[in-house]
RNA sequence: GCGGGCGUGGUGAAAUUGGUAAACACAAGGGACUUAAAAUCCCUCGGCUUCGGCCUUGCCGGUUCAAGUCCGGCCGCCCGCACCA
């Protein structure tokens, strides 16, 4: 660790120091004290709804979250300063797994391990000075807030936006729950990152599939959003279009539905293939005497197979021809077989295909496997030696041995294909999603109870509403793995509100996601009796800077998106879209040091010896400077908030999180770029503290000096960076300014030099809040920073009097001159041709023309 | 495999969207102040140079009066999705 700075050293002006602590701790109170930061719905002003997303409150607050807080606050703060009705609220997405984990390891109830950390990260978050209405904070855990989810589940149910089924769900065996499609990551859960298994439960769904076109068409809307995450919602929906087929089968009276999104290749088509979840395999399988054991067998190894998804993926493509052949819908006496083969999801489709090996890869592996033929029907143009081997062709082409398709382009041979088959009533055009309903049913304690009741003779059962909440039971212990709610007796058993027969409650809880996918729509009115004002939530929403990481590109924010659209159909919301405008921060990365052995070392524990040699402080083994990677504890490469915070203050760690790296980007945390930070910010405060007392009073004529246009051109410059979340250029132009007013002498230009001080801490409000209200104070104001408008640059001050123009002879840089602003062609040309380096270049030569662009260059070509 | 992004000094980066490449900072080196250190202040800082200049934005080519920026082709990293028919 670097030096501790020391406080209210010597007085000299070159050694005092900015006293931070004290004087961020008086500033924060004095924002409470006036109420600075509550909102308040005002129809006459302009409002701006600034949101962060809301921290998981894990136990501390990491690095991740002093950036994502920090550029929040640098928009809201900023927002306000420019006269906006600004909402900036924070809360806590309090339910989920690790406080089930704490509970099991340390014997603590997972409510007040969590209320504990929420404490704990609300205490740290304020010394960060955030301009927070802290009236409005919310925790997803309280009854308050998830009795109201719980109503909105049961008008959902009511609109039909949800129901419950048995299905196929993806099982984490570590975390003992089910994960969504979303949350399942290569094959593994997300938060556990064990392997995934395959079960069968009966779950409730949230309707999502139904919005799948909307979801889609509306992200051309989002106009504030990164192109990224769009693409990457996009891709998640997965919208295709095809044609399902219906092929007609030998011997049997139903037929086999299939769907393709190359129906052009139908003439190379060489089999059949379904689902072993298929419920023809299962037919096929039990059909005739005895059955077909050997068929009933291979579904069943392909189930055992299909355990974890990583099997599926390394899982070779395997199939079994069940005899039954089906009528090629083109070629009189064509059959093809149908094989049940692994690779087939009954989830996507009709759980059926067709195979044309020659231009899929997968069709092509399983055809060269069972000996089927490969029929290339697309050609590549100019290429009559076409054949294919090992590779499927799926490139552009004409069709070939395909009948009354050849010579078409692909285009044209499917439309020619949908229309046939539609015709002759065989089949229909169908767009396909590979977006998935919903589950949201989780196995475990800490969540939303489901409000349902579950009665043999009525079924599942909406608690009524005048029992809601379903509260949590307090009494519950985790000395063994499973839901703790599944074994509590009286918890449990409840009558049916229907019947009044004995009946059990849903055991149950929501996804943590269902939570965090409206608490922006509850912070407009957090203490509302119904899940919103709508009064207020018209008036709030929508978010219109949303911040946080790109890890919530598909989960959360497309949750959120649903969700909203589900508020607005059951009447609790008034529109589609949650969020205008999205902003995805960066990771904050750090070296990471290990051991020989391979051990991960903390930056504490490594000491530097000679040049760059690094020992272990208490083993010295050799230590080795690994590439620098996101903070992680796994890693042990954190670097921890508060300890910053308390050596160099908030403002300084403010300043760092801003400086240098674009906030889109990773960010590097360095020592160096801390302290350089901290003495920033101590220049700064020396500067003012020096002239503070000589400086003519507020309001005086700041003069005529040159230095006014480098105040007003940082103005105009900040203005303009914050807009376009350039924070990183922000702190540059701010240092530009500082050493430009380091330059300007008060014995003469004392009213410019006030004039450059004030508005370098107008223009640092957003950014250093404390010390921009310590400064204000120094030069004599008795106002604060944060009620003060932003400054407005003076636009007859930017222009200036002369330019230096760049003077090229045939592109090639020969030197600048200086004429005046918006000079003519002719007083640039005669300044340039003077010039003694572009007359040795020109050595002589015939001007063939001159290109002038005002104010910029010009080019002399000969 | 499919989709997307990125590549600029020792380092983080900037470049008004085609118009003086390297702003601003970090690190480094030199100096001042100091008994010394810290803090602070000043200077140097892309490469080569015969001191005239020449070269330089991953590599090759193109368009243009002019290319870090646009187009084509390579190379190298990074991210997302992935048996989706």
């Amino acid at each position: 660790m670097p030096t501790t700075p020391t406080e209210n050293d010597a007085p000299s002006h070159h050694t005092a120091r900015y006293a931070f602590k004290d004087a961020e701790a008086r500033w924060q109170a004095a924002w409470d004290d006036g109420n600075c930061f509550a909102a308040v719905e005002n129809p006459d002003l302009p409002k701006y709804y600034v949101l962060e997303m809301f921290p998981y409150p894990s136990g501390r607050i990491h690095m991740g979250h002093v950036r994502n807080y920090t550029m929040g606050d640098v928009v809201a703060r900023y927002k306000r300063a420019r006269g906006f009705n600004v909402l900036h609220p924070m809360g806590w997405d309090a339910f989920g797994m690790p406080a089930e984990n704490a509970a099991m390891e340390k014997k603590v109830h997972p409510a007040e391990w969590t209320y504990a950390n929420i404490d704990t990260m609300r205490r740290q978050l304020k010394l960060m000075g955030l301009s927070i209405d802290w009236s409005r904070e919310i925790a997803t855990c309280h009854p308050d807030y998830y009795r109201h989810e719980q109503k909105m589940f049961l008008d959902f149910v009511a609109a039909g936006l949800i129901y419950q089924r048995e299905g196929w769900v993806n099982w984490d065996p570590v975390d003992q729950t089910v994960l969504a499609n979303e949350q399942v990551i290569d094959g593994c859960g997300w938060r556990s990152g064990a392997p995934v298994e395959k079960r069968r439960l009966s779950q409730w769904f949230f309707r999502i599939t139904d919005y799948a076109q909307d979801l889609l068409d509306a992200l051309d809307s989002l106009d504030r959003w990164p192109e990224k995450v769009r693409l990457m919602q996009a891709n998640w929906i997965g919208r295709s279009e095809g044609l399902r087929i219906s092929f007609e089968m030998e011997n049997r009276e139903d037929r086999l539905e299939v769907y393709t999104t190359r129906p052009d290749t139908i003439f190379g088509a060489s089999f059949c293939a379904i689902s072993p979840e298929h419920p023809l395999a299962g037919e096929l399988a039990a059909e005739g005497e005895g059955g077909n054991p050997a068929l009933a067998a291979f579904i069943e190894e392909c189930g055992r197979l299909g355990t974890s998804e990583a099997a599926i993926e390394k899982a070779e493509k395997v199939g079994f021809d069940t005899g039954l052949r089906v009528k090629h819908p083109f070629i009189d006496g064509r059959t093809l077989p149908v094989y049940v083969a692994n690779f087939i999801l009954m989830e996507y489709g009709t759980g059926a295909i067709f195979g044309c090996p020659a231009h899929d890869q997968r069709d092509l592996d399983f055809a060269r496997k069972y000996g089927l033929d490969v029929l290339p029907v697309v050609v590549p143009e100019d290429d009559a030696a076409f054949t294919v081997e090992n590779e499927a062709y799926s490139g552009p082409g004409k069709l070939a041995n395909s009948a009354f398709l050849d010579g078409m382009d692909i285009d044209a041979a499917k439309a020619e294909i949908a229309g046939r088959i539609e015709a002759a009533g065989a089949g229909k055009r169908e767009v396909n999603f590979r977006l998935r309903d919903w589950g949201i049913s989780r196995q475990r304690y800490w969540g939303c109870p489901i409000p349902i009741i579950h009665c043999a003779d009525c079924g599942g059962v909406p608690v009524p509403e005048a029992d809601l909440p379903v509260v949590l039971p307090d009494d519950v212990s985790f000395d063994r793995p499973g839901n703790p709610l599944d074994r509590h007796e009286t918890w449990k058993n409840v009558d049916c509100p229907s019947c009044g027969k004995p009946a059990t409650r849903e055991t149950d809880t929501f996804d943590t996601f269902v939570d965090s996918s409206w608490y922006f729509a509850r912070f407009a009115s957090p203490h509302a009796d119904t899940p919103t004002d709508r009064a207020a939530a018209d008036y709030w929403l929508p978010v219109d800077q949303y911040i946080g990481g790109i890890e919530h590109a598909i989960l959360h924010l497309l949750y959120s998106r649903f969700f909203m659209r589900a508020m607005k159909k059951t009447g609790h919301a008034g529109m589609d879209e949650p969020f205008a405008g999205l902003f995805t921060q960066g990771m904050i990365c750090h070296e990471t040091y290990k051991t020989e052995s391979g051990a991960w070392v903390e930056p504490a524990d490594v000491l530097q010896g000679h040049g760059d040699n690094f020992v272990h402080a208490e083993t010295r083994e050799t230590v080795t400077v690994g590439r620098s990677e996101k903070m992680s504890k796994s890693k042990k490469n954190v670097i921890d908030p508060e300890d910053i915070i308390s050596t160099y203050g908030a403002d300084t760690a403010r300043w760092f999180m801003l400086s240098d790296s674009p906030p889109e980007r990773d960010l590097d945390w360095t020592e160096s770029g801390i302290t350089g930070a901290w003495r920033f910010s101590n220049r700064l405060w020396r500067l003012a503290a020096a002239n503070a007392a000589t400086l003519p009073p507020p309001g005086s004529d700041p003069g005529t000096s040159d230095a006014r246009r480098a105040v007003h051109a940082a103005i105009a410059g900040v203005t303009e960076d914050l807009e376009a979340f350039h924070f990183n250029r922000s702190v540059a132009r701010v240092h530009e300014l500082v050493n430009a007013l380091s330059d300007i002498d008060p014995a003469t230009d004392g009213g410019a030099l006030r004039e450059g001080l004030e508005t370098v801490t107008l223009l640092i409000g957003p950014m250093m809040p404390h010390l921009a209200e310590e400064l204000w104070r120094m030069l004599g104001h008795d106002t604060l920073v944060a009620d003060s408008p932003w400054p407005v640059a003076d636009e007859s001050l930017l222009v200036q009097d002369t330019v230096k123009l760049a003077v090229q002879v045939r592109g090639k840089m020969r030197g600048t001159v200086e004429i005046p602003h918006d000079a003519d062609q002719a007083t640039a040309e005669k300044a340039a041709l003077a010039l003694a380096t572009v007359t040795a270049a020109l050595d002589g030569a015939e001007i063939k023309k001159i290109i002038y662009v005002p104010n910029r260059i010009i080019n002399v070509i000969h």
